[in-house]
DNA sequence: CGGTGCATTGACAGACCTCAAGACGAGTGG
DNA sequence: CCACTCGTCTTGAGGTCTGTCAATGCACCG
C-alpha cells in the first residue's frame, strides 16, 4: 500500500509554506506540548524523538535521519520532542500549507501516508527489541542501527549518543549499556578505540546477538 | 494536524471495494508476509496485532478495538499478523479501491493520515511502558487499557487474553504476569472472582502504579 | 591545576526468568 | 455421574540479569 518512492517527496512540498532551517547539535526542532504548526523533513543530519514522563525520566522513542519526517501528530499539539543529535538541516513545512496541498494533489497524500506507515514500522521494530531482547541484544541492535545511518560498512561509528541516551533509548541504565559495550569489546566483536567511537569488527556475530541468537560471545554458529 | 474526527470514516470508504466480514474468536484477519491486498476497519469486537520472531517467540504489538484500522503497511506485504480475540466484525477495504478513492477525495486521505498518526501514538505509548515500567506497572497499564475497551467504569473486565498473551504483550513471562495480578489482588486494588474476570476496586491506585508512582501497594499518596 | 562531564568497573540488592509442582475449570467419554 | 484429560492459572525455589550506589579514570576546558 502507498508504495511509491519517497525519495522525491521534497519536490511535492507546497512552495509557499516551506523553508529551510539549520539546527545546531542538541538544539530542539520542536517541543512536546507545543502547538503543532509545522512538519520537518530532515535534509541532512539526525535527530532523536523523545518524551518525558511526569517523574522526569526521558524515553527516547527513536532516531531519525535524512528523509524522515518529524512532527507528525494526531492532535493539535506535538506529542513528542525532537532534538538534533548532530548539526542538522531540515525543511520546515507549515501544516496549513500542507493541508491545502494535500487537497490539491492526492499523490502527496499517498506519499505522506507512506512515510507515516514507515514511521509505524520503525516504532514496531523498536517494540520488538524492547519486548524480548536482553541488554546485550538491545545494544547490538542499536549499534547496527547507528552503523546504518553513519553509512560505511566497516567505517567507525561516530556515536551521536552518550551512554545515558543509549540507555534511555533502550530501556536500560547507562551502566548496563557500558557493561554491554565492554562485553562486546572483550568478545572481539567491536572496538572502542576512543570515547564516542565504535568499530564493528564482526558484524555477523553482532547481528546474531541483535537477533537474539544466543549471546554470541562464545563460538557463534553463524561464524563456524 | 489532520485533526478531523474519524467517527465518520465509514461513510468515506469506496463503495465498490468494501465488504463486511465476520471473524471468529482466534481467527486471523491477516498474516504477516501475505500480500497486502486489503485494509480492515474493526466495526465490533477486538483483535491483537503481533509479530513472530525467528526463534518462534511471539510479540504482541497491541490491541485494536472498534474504529481502528488493521493492515496498514508500508510495503507490498503485511508486516504483522492480526487475530481476533473475541468474535469480531470488520469492514474489508481493498487497497486498489482505496487508492483510487484517495485520488478522488482528499478528505479521505486526511482522515487516513489521522488514523495513521493515532496508530503511531499508540505504538509510542507502548514504547514508553516497555521502556520504563516495572512488571507491576505494565500489568496495571494493560488492565486499564482493557477496562477502557471493555467499557464500563466499575464493570468487570472479561479478559480477552490469557496470561501468556498478556506476557507476550508486555515483554514478561506468564508467571510474572500472574504474580503481578496476585499482588494487585492482595493489595485490594483488583478482584479476581474467577478465571478470566478482573474487577478494578481502586482505580486511582491502579493508575498510580501504571504511571510509575511507586508500587501503590502501601498507602498511596493519591488516596490519602 | 582543579573542575566538570562522561565512561568504566565493582559490589550488592532486587526484579525477573526458569523450572517445577499442584490446583482449578471445562470438556469428553465411559 | 464420574473419571480423565487438557489447558490454564497459581505458587514456590533458585538462578540470572539488571538496577542502584559508589569509586575511579579519562578527556576537555577554564
Amino acid at each position: 500500500m502507498f508504495t511509491e518512492s519517497t525519495a522525491g517527496v521534497a519536490r511535492w512540498w507546497p512552495a509557499d509554506g516551506t523553508s529551510t532551517v539549520d539546527i545546531a547539535d542538541r538544539s530542539h526542532l520542536l517541543h512536546e506540548g507545543d502547538d503543532a504548526v509545522a512538519l520537518y523533513e530532515i535534509i541532512d543530519g539526525a535527530a532523536m524523538i523523545y518524551r518525558t514522563s511526569i517523574d522526569g525520566r526521558r524515553t527516547i522513542l527513536g532516531l531519525r535521519t535524512q528523509g524522515a519526517l518529524v512532527g507528525l501528530s494526531s492532535g493539535r499539539r506535538y506529542v513528542c520532542s525532537a532534538v538534533a543529535i548532530e548539526p542538522t538541516r531540515a525543511r520546515r513545512i507549515s501544516y496549513a500549507a500542507l493541508e491545502r496541498a494535500i487537497d490539491n494533489d492526492p499523490r502527496l497524500a499517498r506519499r505522506l501516508l507512506n512515510v507515516c506507515t514507515e514511521e509505524l514500522s520503525r516504532s514496531r521494530e523498536r517494540l520488538l527489541i524492547l519486548g524480548n531482547r536482553t541488554a546485550l541484544g538491545r545494544v547490538a541492535a542499536l549499534l547496527l542501527e547507528l552503523a546504518q545511518s553513519t553509512g560505511g560498512a566497516k567505517r567507525p561509528i561516530l556515536l551521536p549518543l552518550t551512554r545515558l541516551e543509549m540507555g534511555e533509548s533502550l530501556g536500560l541504565t547507562l551502566e548496563t549499556v557500558s557493561r554491554s559495550m565492554s562485553r562486546l569489546r572483550t568478545a572481539g566483536i567491536i572496538d572502542l578505540p576512543r570515547s564516542g567511537v565504535v568499530i564493528i569488527r564482526d558484524r555477523a556475530r553482532l547481528e546474531a546477538i541483535a537477533d537474539g541468537s544466543g549471546d554470541g560471545t562464545s563460538g557463534s554458529r553463524l561464524c563456524a
